[in-house]
DNA sequence: AGATGATCAGTAATCGTTCCTGTTCGCGAG
DNA sequence: CTCGCGAACAGGAACGATTACTGATCATCT
């Protein structure tokens, strides 16, 4: 995680009051490490190595809250639990429907399609996902 | 529903191995009467009222297999069940992350997001959903 | 009609997630 | 520095959506 990063996610916590915790950093740092998409259960055993009196319920909160200030982003998809990463701008994600996977597809860019969304409907935009799954080489190599 | 979408049906049915029972025709009649993208729990209310005795389970069950056939597409929502509607083609729909109504935001097309994704990845894509969430008008009014 | 496999009703169980309670922590005021 | 207060936390119970299980029923082929 760069100094740039930190910074900014220094700042979005001033901005929004909530506070920066130990929790909530080995939160950001738990999915900084996983290069996955982890989900929730996931990041809660992976900061539980470095503090084992971490509780999931305080996991899943911290999430929330950096979701809700911009800094990781929260993917729902069928069959699975939900799950987050770093929020680094647009990308595309797609998932293995057989062996779960998840990976990311790269080039294909979708700004436009956001902007079209926002001038196509009365709504304020929060939030434009685009959910891919199918099945990756191997499993579809298997038939 | 047409008699160009019933026989589509059929033939689905008919090449799935699958059998088009009363309780996967009443599921698809209540997706049909039903305006909004409804979730499990209002279809299963909806074919209650016709035939009582169906349990929750056939519900679930029958929108799987007319998933998995595609006739109908599932979306899944952050704060939300999932919400299933007939499959007519792709199309956007956006949710109220405050009042929870679903609506269609028209004029969008993104089929050739679709084919860029295929080309950009070595998966067999069998889902591109885009999942779009916000404020409603009259959510967004009252701040 | 009888056999057979799919489907179903009813209900229990699972799993991801949220909620609740008492405790601890971080931080500003004095 | 320490006192007080609200935010955040640990631990565990509760919840809601979905799935799994079991014995009964149905459709279809012979």
């Amino acid at each position: 995680m760069g100094a740039t990063l930190e910074r900014d996610i220094r700042e979005r916590f001033r901005r929004s009051g909530y506070t920066l915790t130990s929790q909530r950093k080995a939160v950001l740092e738990a999915l900084g490490e996983s290069r996955g998409h982890p989900s929730a259960e996931d990041v809660y055993l992976l900061v539980k190595q470095k503090n084992p009196r971490v509780a999931l319920g305080t996991v899943y909160q911290a999430l929330g809250v950096l979701e809700e200030i911009g800094v990781i982003e929260a993917k729902h998809w069928s069959e699975s639990p939900t799950r987050y990463d770093l929020n680094v701008g647009p990308h595309l994600d797609i998932r293995c429907l057989r062996c779960g996977e998840v990976s990311e597809v790269p080039g294909v860019h979708f700004e436009n399609l956001e902007d079209s969304i926002r001038a196509a409907t009365p709504y304020e935009v929060t939030r434009a996902t685009v959910v891919v799954e199918g099945l990756c080489p191997a499993c579809h190599a298997e038939g």
